[in-house]
DNA sequence: ACACAAGCGGATGAAGTATCCGCTTTTTCT
DNA sequence: AGAAAAAGCGGATACTTCATCCGCTTGTGT
């Protein structure tokens, strides 16, 4: 099952690659400049990475792992209420941070299985995280999980209109938002 | 200062152009299918409209009319608290409905110069409706305008990443998030 | 050291955007 | 009405950008 392992000259050029990647705006990547600036040929990115989804979604793998690191903590906070405002915080900062997180979250179908699979479990964790808030009275329970992510997709989108300034304060509103109201 | 008037197959042509471009999706118009559908040369069409965005900011002037209005009917309204929330629901329900009308408010500058004054009338009415709220103490007042603009532009986003069926929801969670809480 | 598999990278084509300019149509002037 | 001038038309064309293909090079196993 496992891959053979890559050839000397191979694993060198993908990590220029995704040196190169890295440096770049993950929302408009030209594969093309990327090979300029890791000094590699067009074709070695395009064989390494077959579209530009893919690399995005090796360059998202960190922070998806990050991600998943924070449905544990929330997870592992005895206050429901607390843990979700905590994590949704963290999950904002998150988004803001890795700019590829949100095409990978939303992704239909996603280039590498392992990602999948870490992505489906990052999910779930989260959605527990929610759906104890919400049995706990601390947010309202006619939102969904996908529901959520997308409101959080939509005020990191916000937060980039604006700069980025207004970070803590549309967090504040959406969060207040999503609190239960008497 | 009036410009001189349209020759009679100018403004047949406009017309085709405009026509053909309100069928396409405002995000990407593409002005050669554009000309196409229109039955016009590619060079009618650039001569017409020098750029995408000025295509899209004529096909806007509608929307922005109307956007004007809601902000005229909202300050009408001799409840400040209730003005905002119902012109904030109508301001969202037309970005959904005139795909360009985001593009055209968060440009910085514009291709026409009515297109400029008309929209610095209208933000100034949707400022003074806001700021009513605020002093009458239903919003919270640590919100700019501008702010505003962009979270309604996120929730804008947050709708269409998820299909359209959760308008009504996201906007109520916006709404929520903006009021005063105590 | 040799052979062959794996990898490299640029030439290449496909698709899109915007510009330019010779030709046609409309308007204006007499 | 007829001719000259102005305004407009539209496609050939140049420029980008993306993605593929394939001959050449390099690493790896015997």
């Amino acid at each position: 099952m496992t891959p053979p392992p890559l050839r000397a000259d191979a694993a060198r050029s993908r990590e220029r690659i995704l040196a190169a990647a890295r440096r770049a705006d993950p929302k408009d990547l030209r594969l093309n400049e990327v090979a300029r600036e890791a000094g590699v040929g067009v074709g070695t990115v395009y064989r390494h990475f077959a579209t530009a989804h893919a690399l995005v979604e090796e360059l998202t793998r960190e922070a998806l792992e990050r991600l998943n690191a924070i449905a544990r903590e929330a997870a592992a906070d005895p206050d429901p209420g607390r843990a979700f405002e905590a994590g949704l915080r963290a999950v904002v900062d998150l988004h803001l941070e890795s700019g590829g997180l949100q095409a990978v979250l939303l992704a239909a179908h996603d280039a590498s299985p392992e990602v999948a699979a870490l992505k489906a479990e990052t999910l779930d964790g989260l959605r527990e995280v929610l759906e104890r808030a919400q049995r706990a009275g601390a947010v309202r329970d006619d939102l969904t999980g996908d529901q959520v992510e997308r409101l959080v997709c939509g005020i990191e989108y916000a937060v980039r209109l604006a700069g980025g300034d207004e970070r803590g304060l549309f967090v504040d509103v959406l969060l207040a938002g999503l609190r239960r109201n008497p």
